[in-house]
DNA sequence: TTGAAAGCGCTAACAT
DNA sequence: ATGTTAGCGCTTTCAA
């Protein structure tokens, strides 16, 4: 039974100090003579005695509560992320509350009522769409991106380098002797999607191949639309030998779509993927990818926010984490 | 920048009440005069005050929020299950706190930090690994498990009636005409993975098929553990003509497997999964599996902790949910 | 080294 | 319908 709970006073009482002397012993204060802890501690015991946190943070006026807002949980990315961001918070001595907000009305709704609530310290916003107005009600609270970074403005942000994996693994198609090479993207209103594209465009150019939108197609991170992008293809007549494609999963979309279609991976049809998801080497072939460490950038997105909690006028940073090539068999050179 | 915050007695003063009149407005009470409302209301809005959480939590005595903890974020059941608690969790009116803890001491040290901080009013563990001992410091704590249903002991619980899945799994192969099955399983030590096993053989016995050891493996839910368990059956000699595979990682693993060893799917291994992954339809052949409804488990479990958390005395419930079997390619009837 | 007093911002009883 | 008085359980002055 939720019996009355034991408070710091009733520890008292029965060490025969006052409440303030058991304060000082839970929080580890230097000022107590030994005797007294020892004293304070078994009474704590005896009566089984724990701080209650929201008494605490009421009194320090801090919650030790970071929130993180993202799309949803079931995206491997963003719960990768968050397992990392979770493991660090909980090092750094926060608790990280996780909230999901579908769509920008939720979003907002979310952020102002975990932040001016303060019930939450600091929020980590996970979420590909990221804009300005998004935040903008949000004045001088800590918030920091991962996965993306925002679009304008001066926020705090860690994510992977999209132009440049945009870049390298347009050259490592290039490398493999294609020039006909195709993107299917995320939906462009995301920076890391229109990112990567710009990588693509400029590795590209810079090789002296010709840039055309016949071979791009607009995705929206999942498997059915890589599939979607692939058939849409091959309906234009437009298949190109090789496809820079914006995530694993719609690379798998991909495959499926250039299966129907009786067109080979890699014989026929390169494909190189970004994130390397758990699946991505057991799928027919293997894919290509680039492997991100989400891991990594929900630590260091956290690091950022604890600092900014810490130090509220500090410059905001934008890290970049890299990612690594990992060649696998859907992606082959081209046989004269 | 972090101003000092504006309370209700700034408002009170504003509106030119008493502080009392001012919580009862944010708390909708009736008993305030359409007229004071409406000073009090623009004092608000004048002054932006925003109700701090921590200061009612405490004043109340419930902190509004509900914790979850489950081994990882990123194995996708958990997190359907987590995002399908969430959105419910806010439908009550609390926050979901979301914690990982990938083994029994850091289990322990969660929940006993949870609980008795009285930092969350009741936790929601979605944990296959289910053994009393892991809550018997939680008395009288709200406490239900998600997805898998304790091995003993009285507590409130929601999950797929794993057994009765088992069951018809196996049928569904048996009536396809196979007599030759296998069946990769979790880990025994999980309750669900030992569960569907008794379903499997009850079946197979049922339709008067010896139960044979020889043909079921173990695996640890992962692609590389079907993977394995598909390797180890066939350096066994032991392949049979169908396989009920206990999640859809490993089936893909199991897929896998066959397709290095020059295996058939279906033509000559038919393989019914669990749990209908996204990827499940995208993959080469496409998984027969049973579909499981993660939100709807979520939702449920949610229910009966607040449930819990008005009415501790209230009897607990185990609640099944059910799964709907999905036929697609990997699965054919056995030809003479 | 210890204790007493004064809140943190709010809600809940009691008054009025 | 409104105000007054007490706390919620803890931390933080400030004295002693």
């Amino acid at each position: 039974m939720p019996r009355p709970s034991v408070t710091i006073r009733d520890v008292a009482a029965r060490a025969g100090v006052s409440h303030q002397t058991v304060s000082r012993v839970i929080n580890q204060s230097k000022r107590v003579s030994p005797e007294t802890k020892a004293r304070v501690e078994s009474a704590i015991d005896a009566l089984g005695f724990r701080p209650n946190a929201m008494a605490r943070s009421m009194a320090r006026g801090r919650s030790g509560v970071l929130a993180c807002i993202s799309h949803n949980l079931t995206d491997y990315t963003f719960a990768s992320i968050i397992e990392g961001a979770e493991v660090e918070a909980r090092k750094q001595g926060y608790f990280l509350l996780s909230a999901s907000a579908p769509d920008e009305a939720s979003f907002r709704l979310l952020t102002e009522e975990l932040a001016s609530s303060r019930r939450s310290e600091g929020v980590l916003v996970i979420s590909p769409y990221v804009h300005p107005r998004f935040i903008q009600h949000l004045v001088n609270y800590p918030i920091v991106f991962a996965g993306a970074h925002p679009r304008s403005g001066d926020t705090s942000s860690v994510a992977i380098d999209d132009r440049s994996v945009g870049v390298r693994a347009t050259r490592y198609l290039l490398s493999l002797g294609h020039t006909r090479i195709g993107c299917i993207t995320g939906p462009i209103a995301e920076m890391c999607a229109s990112d990567r594209l710009a990588g693509f465009k400029e590795a590209l150019i810079q090789h002296g191949v010709a840039y055309d939108d016949a071979v791009v197609v607009e995705g929206s991170w999942s498997p059915q639309s890589g599939y979607d992008a692939m058939m849409s293809l091959a309906e234009m007549g437009e298949v190109p030998s090789a496809l820079f494609v914006q995530n694993d999963l719609m690379a798998i979309g991909v495959m499926r779509g250039a299966r129907e279609l009786g067109i080979g991976v890699p014989e026929q049809l390169s494909i190189v993927g970004i994130d390397d998801i758990p699946l991505a080497s057991f799928v027919e072939p293997p894919v290509t990818t680039f492997r991100q460490d989400f891991k990594a950038i929900g630590r260091e997105s956290v690091r950022l926010l604890v600092e900014a909690i810490k130090r509220p006028y500090a410059p905001h940073h934008q890290r970049l984490v890299s990612a690594e090539l990992i060649v696998r068999r859907s992606t082959s050179a081209v046989r004269p």
